[in-house]
DNA sequence: TTAGGGTTAG
């Protein structure tokens, strides 16, 4: 009987590597089981790293398994799998007889574990023993190139791989393509698939994978079709190769890779995963929600990818129960520890505006990167916890971790929202004098916002003035807007009048010019800028306040008289607003003065779509239960006293996410402070 | 043996 089907004979027998295990012991006493096979089956099955050492030792303690070349081969590779590279090396080096199968096998270990330059040190070792590389070898030191970058070294192996002519491979031949499309050397890549005497799928994907990642959606997309029109079919990893190009992408690009999905992709849970990434990368999270439902009701059970993927979609839609039910679903199929998932909850709770939950999850990490802090920090700051932020990023330098620029673009951000000025400029100082980071235009635009909105407008200026690089609209927009909030018209005048160049479309900046004119009673400048709006057409963007309500989201428009309860719905506002006067609400009936950021101004103010989604909460859920609104406009001043008016009339806890942060009003109060 | 899917700000 041949090893193999002895051992095939064997696993008919013991379907677990613990039997095996177990079974290892009477195995060495009884001279009928050979404990090479079992040995070798249990190493097959994928060991964990326990398992492994145990099997390990069995192999050192015996002289005949010590030297059995396939037996070193599997543990190699089992170490690797474990993320074991190095106890791989140990092996390797005591190997007696080495030959290319375990050359070929460290490099790939190696590589498997992103050590790529050990990978390529390895491969010039092949010299001293006098062996020669082969197709094994080619497609993982390729890799190696790739991922280090080290395009010069990747043109010598092309080199050699000619010489050699091992470049009619078609293994080789994938590794050149896809070493070329991650190298951004995208003209070779398409050279050598043209020249490939054979291809399969993998080298398509290769070079749909090369015009991806370098925003190269058409191309990557007529590479589909030649894949198409040759008889390959695309998979999964077509999509997913596909899936960097198309972020922030037209509306077309999406409904294309919809297309594939439909056709190639409903099978396979990565495609899955893929379509709801591209939702989410294009700004579409209700379609990713949606996406998610249908393949819960399709029976494809999630992956901890799936789920990273979904979570920021539920943050967006400040979908929490959905977030929460995710949540669970982590918990009861332990998909704890991982790093990315944890984050994603952390920023889930944080936008939903759970601070507790997403502090929760922080504190019961057991690895945290600088993103899980950094999520924290931004978490603490949309909140107006600025003193928190401080604090947790002062925790993160001690952590031993460096801040990034996006973490200091958090920190400065929290500063700026709680009006900590010397706090957010000695974070600018550290960062360019301790961390050595070349301030990017979001940190300038943080510092501009912090110090306009502390009433520092002329030193906001000067810092403008004094930026390496030309101010864009958020830069300007950030003046603009303390502006309007210290009524400074000689600076507002010149913000206006750069966003009027660089965005003239926006209709935002022209209220806020024009709320500065009212202030100052200017109101035949009002009148012109209103007539400039209605000469040019140009429309504010309406606001839109979304909110969550027995397990859906419920969208409400200013004015909004579509949804089925409207009339209930006027009805509980007209009672909420005459208590609301009794408890002293005068509405800002001046239209210029409250005209912030608002909706129609045909349109009366108790029916802004914040005050119809608070009345349908209340009407829908029972009494105490808090009310979340997300708003994708900044809330309105008129909206904001009557939110606090109205936590205290009916004891809720409403929270509203603006564009810009959170409102956590209770009892009459906001966390804001007023200050925003 | 080869490719390919995930988290953070503004």
């Amino acid at each position: 009987m041949t090893a193999v089907a002895k051992s095939n004979r064997l696993s008919r027998h013991f379907s677990t590597a613990h039997q095996y295990l177990q079974t290892l012991a009477s195995s060495f006493r009884n001279p009928n089981l050979l404990a090479e096979d079992l040995l070798s089956k249990v190493l097959d099955e994928d060991p964990g790293i326990k398992t492994l050492e145990k099997v390990h030792s069995k192999v050192i303690s015996d002289q005949n398994l010590c030297s059995n070349p396939s037996l070193a081969i599997k543990l190699m590779r089992a170490y690797s799998a474990c993320g074991q590279p190095n106890v791989t090396r140990h092996i390797f080096d005591e190997i007696a007889e080495l030959n290319i199968v375990f050359f070929n096998v460290m490099i790939r270990s190696y590589v498997n574990n992103h050590l790529y330059r050990e990978a390529l040190l390895v491969y010039q070792n092949l010299h001293n023993y006098n062996i020669s590389p082969d197709h094994y070898t080619f497609p993982c030191v390729l890799k190696a190139c790739s991922g280090s970058g080290n395009l010069r070294v990747g043109f010598q192996f092309h080199a050699v791989v000619v010489k050699k002519g091992l470049d009619s491979n078609l293994y080789v031949g994938n590794g050149l393509v896809a070493m070329y499309g991650k190298c951004d050397i995208i003209a070779d890549a398409r050279k050598v698939l043209d020249e490939m005497p054979k291809r399969d799928v993998v080298s398509w994907n290769s070079m749909v994978a090369g015009y991806a990642r370098n925003g190269r959606f058409n191309d990557a997309l007529d590479v589909c079709k030649i894949m198409l029109s040759s008889g390959f079919k695309p998979d999964a990893g077509t999509m997913a190769s596909l899936l960097p190009a198309v972020t922030n992408t037209s509306s077309d690009d999406v409904v294309f890779v919809k297309y594939m999905f439909e056709n190639y992709g409903r099978e396979c849970l990565v495609s899955w995963n893929v379509m709801i990434a591209v939702y989410v990368n294009n700004s579409m999270p209700a379609q990713a929600v949606e996406l998610y439902s249908q393949m819960q009701a399709c029976g494809i059970e999630p992956d901890a990818i799936t789920l990273s993927s979904l979570l920021p979609a539920c943050g967006d839609l400040s979908a929490l129960l959905l977030g929460r039910r995710i949540h669970e679903y982590v918990e009861r199929n332990r998909l704890r520890p991982n790093l990315l998932l944890e984050n994603a909850l952390v920023d889930m709770y944080a936008k939903c505006g759970c601070l507790s939950d997403a502090r929760e999850v922080f504190d019961g990490m057991e690895i945290r990167d600088v993103v899980s802090w950094t999520s924290m920090i931004s978490a603490y700051g949309m909140s107006g916890q600025g003193h928190n932020a401080v604090k947790l990023f002062s925790e993160l330098k001690d952590s031993g971790l460096n801040p990034d620029s996006i973490a200091f673009v958090s920190i400065l951000s929290a500063c700026s929202h709680a009006g900590l000025l010397d706090e957010g400029r000695f974070c600018f100082k550290i960062m360019t004098k301790e961390y050595r980071i070349v301030p990017r235009i979001e940190h300038f635009a943080c510092m501009v916002d912090l110090l306009g909105r502390a009433g520092k407008l002329n030193e906001a200026y000067s810092f403008v003035l004094s930026m390496p690089m030309e101010p864009n609209e958020r830069i300007w927009g950030a003046l603009l807007s303390a502006c309007r909030i210290h009524s400074n018209m000689d600076i507002g005048l010149v913000a206006a009048d750069h966003l009027f160049q660089l965005a003239p479309e926006q209709g935002g900046y022209y209220v806020l010019l024009s709320n500065i004119y009212a202030k100052a009673a200017r109101w035949e400048d009002v009148t012109t800028i209103r007539s400039i709006m209605k000469v040019r057409g140009i429309k504010k963007m309406p606001g839109v306040s979304n909110v969550e309500v027995n397990n859906r989201v419920y969208n409400f428009l200013a004015g909004d008289q579509s949804h089925p309860q409207s009339k209930e719905i006027y009805e509980e506002l007209d009672v909420l607003v005459g208590k609301m006067k009794e408890a002293g609400y005068a509405p800002e009936t001046d239209s210029a003065l409250h005209d912030l950021e608002e909706e129609d101004k045909g349109i009366h103010l108790t029916v802004h779509s914040e005050k119809l989604a608070i009345a349908f909460a209340i009407i829908s859920t029972k009494p105490l239960t808090p009310i979340r609104i997300t708003k994708n406009l900044r809330v309105c001043g008129d909206c904001h006293v009557a939110a606090k008016l109205i936590s205290k009339i009916t004891g809720r806890e409403i929270m509203v996410r603006d564009t810009n942060r959170f409102h956590h009003i209770q009892n009459g109060l906001c966390s804001c402070g007023d200050y925003w």
